[in-house]
DNA sequence: GATGTCGACGTGG
DNA sequence: CCACGTCGACATC
């Protein structure tokens, strides 16, 4: 049998820049993945047992996500599943979910507001560890005195990203 | 002022 | 043990 409901469902969202891939637990949305990068047959095929709560999740994440592409701020986010992570990540993550469009923090700012002045590059790990990018702007986290840095999920994601948000960051 | 090197922090391979 | 989406300090020209 099945003791407990595998609570874990994969569903697309359709954008004007692709299709991206949302993840959701039992504790609301756990995972995003940007267009191209995976498997469009790992989406949960329809039926089964899609609790109602995913659906209506899944509807807010798509207005959600469509906000943060054209770089407005995002009004009625689903509940995002932090629980994966250690605590260190989800203040990194918490800290970043706290700046607004437009604005940008570095990564000496991030780690110096969670206690942990010292610890910048725990800080660039913690962001590249990021479940949900885009809705956790972990793209509005640049390197020091403006610079662009890195990005794990692509830098252009970044750049276009960030333009949409009227910021230009200094290129290396 | 412009460079170059180094140590510090947390996580994962 | 090493490498990272880093920073700031210091040393040296």
């Amino acid at each position: 049998m099945k003791p407990n409901l595998q609570l874990h469902f994969e569903l697309p969202i359709v954008t004007a820049d692709g299709e991206f891939l949302a993840s959701y637990s039992a504790q609301g949305l756990c995972g995003l993945n940007f267009p191209k990068t995976f498997n469009s047959s790992k989406a949960t095929p329809g039926g089964e047992a899609m609790p109602v709560d995913v659906l209506a999740w899944h509807v807010l994440a798509t207005k959600a996500l469509e906000l943060a592409l054209k770089g407005r701020p995002v009004k009625n986010p689903p509940p995002f599943d932090l629980s994966v992570g250690t605590d260190f990540q989800r203040k990194v993550w918490a800290a970043m979910l706290a700046i607004a469009p437009g604005r940008t923090q570095s990564y000496g700012e991030i780690a110096k507001s969670i206690g942990r002045p010292k610890a910048v590059r725990a800080v660039g790990g913690a962001c590249g560890a990021n479940p949900i990018p885009v809705l956790v702007p972990c793209h509005r986290v640049l390197a020091a005195n403006s610079r662009i840095g890195g990005f794990s999920s692509g830098l252009p994601w970044k750049r276009k990203l960030l333009a949409r948000e009227g910021v230009t960051p200094v290129e290396v």
